[in-house]
DNA sequence: CAAAAAAGTGAATGGAGATTCATATCTTGG
DNA sequence: CCAAGATATGAATCTCCATTCACTTTTTTG
């Protein structure tokens, strides 16, 4: 007399849709703030986007701000991705800083409302904890630029993590206004605010000699 | 037959009397804030510090983010003031730079909780708005400044407006690590860090020919 | 002192929106 | 197709606080 208590189980199938339905939560979700910013969005706006019942959401994520630092560590994560991409490619560390910091400002020109959203936007402690994050994650790309350059004699700075901290500052500062929703600047005088803020900062960085680049070192 | 129907006039002593009580809760609201940050504040807790009932406080403000918002631009104020003192002290426009840096930074690691408040904690939009006119309060400190170095000839910058945001950013952001209110760096770390910033902007600004302070015009 | 006008009081109200939960629907293996 | 386990649903609930307002106290002048 065998008795089976065991009927339903958790299969492949069943993990797919539920993935899938997560998937389409965070997509809704981060469609609205790029399109509103965080503030604006609540809960069954986001349910309805996703087309799920408010309590679904529930059953995906635990409350509003967890699902929010997600979709802000989703957005926020691929912006850094393509910084240090760039950061990160074979070259001239100071050709490589223009680079970066030229393909932070380009990112953030389109998409403004997302840029300011994650820079600027006034948010929950807790999307703000994935903020700090998020700028500690510039930060790093920066300060491994910044010592490459000075191993490679090109940089010079008394203290990287000052500098690299500084860059991710002048970042934030000198787009957080260009890139507020009411600002009208348009995408080339952002552009050209952000050549200015690479050459800003290529000076503060530059060791004193010129690059040693194309000479051998004299001992 | 003559009708008196003013009995009750305001008076110099009403008017003091008022003035006392707005200031008593200005007060009490920015010993809060300066405690705890905007976030932790509300309106039963002004009451209580200040002494006077919930309803009070809607007789001087008319709502609660308008009177945290006066809290903002008063403290915001001061600490403008500070540096900006210093930054249009007579002297060499180097050595001013270098001191409003360290100013600002020696006030902030003191009143840590409330440099925090001011610079990043998360607020309610009609707070962040005083915010942004403080932070461009600074950039008018700083834009100043490096014009003038520039009219005298020490500093060179291809953009003096992302100069100065790029130094209130450097500002904050190399700050707002630091003085994150679980942060354990100490007052003399903060000050390294502070001298190594100044480094950094000098640099950043510096005209290519050392300063031709002393020297008398060639021509 | 009285009447008029303000200001003060703080318990009660109200609203916004996150979260819950009783119910309905779906999935699975037998 | 069934029973059991999961999940989805969305209207109702709940919570938190800012704000209000009926009532009390204070102030002023005649």
């Amino acid at each position: 007399m065998e008795i089976h208590i065991l009927v339903y189980r958790e299969t492949e199938l069943t993990q797919a849709r539920r993935a899938d339905i997560r998937h389409r939560i965070l997509e809704a979700a981060r469609g609205l703030v790029a399109a509103g910013g965080f503030g604006a969005v609540q809960m069954s706006d986001v349910a309805r986007a996703a087309d799920v019942a408010t309590g679904t959401l529930y059953r995906h994520f635990p409350a509003k701000p967890l699902l929010f630092a997600e979709v802000f560590r989703i957005a926020a994560g691929a912006e850094v991705e393509h910084v240090r991409a760039i950061a990160e490619a074979p070259g001239e560390p100071g050709s490589r800083l223009t680079g970066a910091i030229l393909q932070f400002t380009r990112r953030a020109a389109r998409g403004r409302r997302l840029a300011y959203s994650l820079i600027a936007e006034p948010v929950d402690p807790a999307i703000e904890a994935e903020r700090l994050m998020f700028r500690r994650a510039y930060d790093t790309v920066f300060r491994r630029l910044i010592q490459e350059g000075m191993d490679a004699g090109v940089f010079f700075s008394e203290d990287p993590s000052v500098a690299s901290a500084s860059i991710v500052g002048a970042l934030a500062e000198a787009l957080v206004g260009p890139l507020a929703p009411e600002s009208g600047l348009d995408a080339e005088a952002v552009e050209a605010r952000a050549h200015a803020m690479a050459a800003f900062c290529l000076r503060a960085l530059a060791a004193r000699r010129p690059a040693p680049s194309s000479q051998l070192p004299a001992s």
